[in-house]
DNA sequence: TGGTGTGAATGCCTTCACAGCG
DNA sequence: CGCTGTGAAGGCATTCACACCA
């Protein structure tokens, strides 16, 4: 254990160590070594003791893991013993694609409330997820008590979005539209710029003719 | 110039650059400086003139750079005079929004069929998309000279899905499912885990509280 | 023997700082 | 004077290597 600064790479490499650790603890596999779980996500043994060794002393020397303790160590280390409430921003093709995603139920996260300006969508229920006025926003984020938006409206009305969104009193932005953000410092903002992954693969294979 | 390892962030950002530096043009400005270009972007001015630096002294000390001259600069380095043929393999929601997509179309990367094992949506054409079974991927691969792959099936169809790609040939694929694929190293992979992306993101929100 | 925990070493990327030039 | 290009410095993250322990 120590007080370093924790990587950013590391949270989310928590996340996924979860995933196989709750594997083996369903298949009552008792435990399990860092490299085993290194082999399983294509990452060295050394990484996996590391991540773990910021949070504390979780292995047995000689032996590894206890699955099942690791299992319950991460969850409350990661949060999963809370659910918090997320708000989608356009109900486009993209937008009602997160709405269905069966990947986000079981995350302990909740998309509650949905958002559009178009009157043929508002009121609408998509995928049992209700959609609203962009102009009841405010009023909906503190009543459903969201704190998490997801902005998947066009690149013009994305700053226009996040404004509304950090007004309200949302923390965390994940942003799909293609531009950089201006909001506060203590709001946190994930870009999830489709294209531009895309296109950086493309040059991959630039590179390789 | 020189000869140092280009680090991928790098790549990643010359193509925020060229978006920049587009707009500049289209908008008949001539002249752009680092700390324009980075102010921008919310970076350095330092990161803009090393990112360029790589590829070489494209910028006029005590002016800044000729936005008309870095703009077909950088879309000769980047690829933009090249097209790239995309398949997209598993037609859910997900899936069908990536077709619809309106920002691929400009990239020069081109989405040219699409796969599904489910026989009610083979042979659709979705978003001018054709929906082909998945037995013909490899030959439609090579016809269409199909180059990168976007997997977009369930977790455990994944890992099939991509040994059925790189065996047809592809050479980087876009994966959506939340596992890691095991493919040979000449084939790139980016992984575009939403679920984990929005779990790391919720981790602020613990560590706030 | 096998596998953890950890300082030390390495490597990568970003930032700094400034010389040099139009 | 303003801004580029760049060597040097700094910081962060991953990997190495091994002491230590069941």
């Amino acid at each position: 254990m120590n007080n370093k600064k924790i990587p950013e790479g590391t949270i989310s490499r928590l996340f996924i160590y979860l995933r196989v650790i709750s594997e083996f603890a369903n298949m009552n596999i008792r435990t399990i070594s860092s490299s085993e779980l290194g082999e399983r996500l294509s990452l060295s043994d050394a990484q996996g003791r590391n991540d773990l060794g910021y949070f504390g002393n979780f292995g047995v020397t000689g032996t590894g893991y206890d699955t099942f303790d690791l299992k319950k160590t991460l969850e409350k280390i990661l949060g999963k013993d809370k659910t918090w409430n997320v708000a989608v921003l356009g109900v486009g093709h993209l937008g009602a694609a997160l709405l269905a995603y069966a990947g986000f139920k079981n995350l302990g996260l909740e998309i509650v409330a949905a958002f559009d300006t178009n009157p043929k969508i508002i009121g609408q229920t998509i995928e049992d997820t209700k959609v609203y006025s962009i102009d009841d926003l405010t009023k909906i984020v503190s009543s459903k008590n969201i704190s998490i938006g997801i902005i998947t409206v066009s690149s013009g009305a994305a700053q226009g979005a996040a404004d509304l969104l950090v007004r309200a009193g949302v923390e965390c932005i994940m942003n799909f539209a293609p531009v950089s953000l201006n909001v506060p410092d203590e709001v946190k903002v994930k870009n999830m710029d489709l294209s531009r992954e895309l296109e950086t693969l493309s040059y991959f294979l630039v590179n390789k003719k």
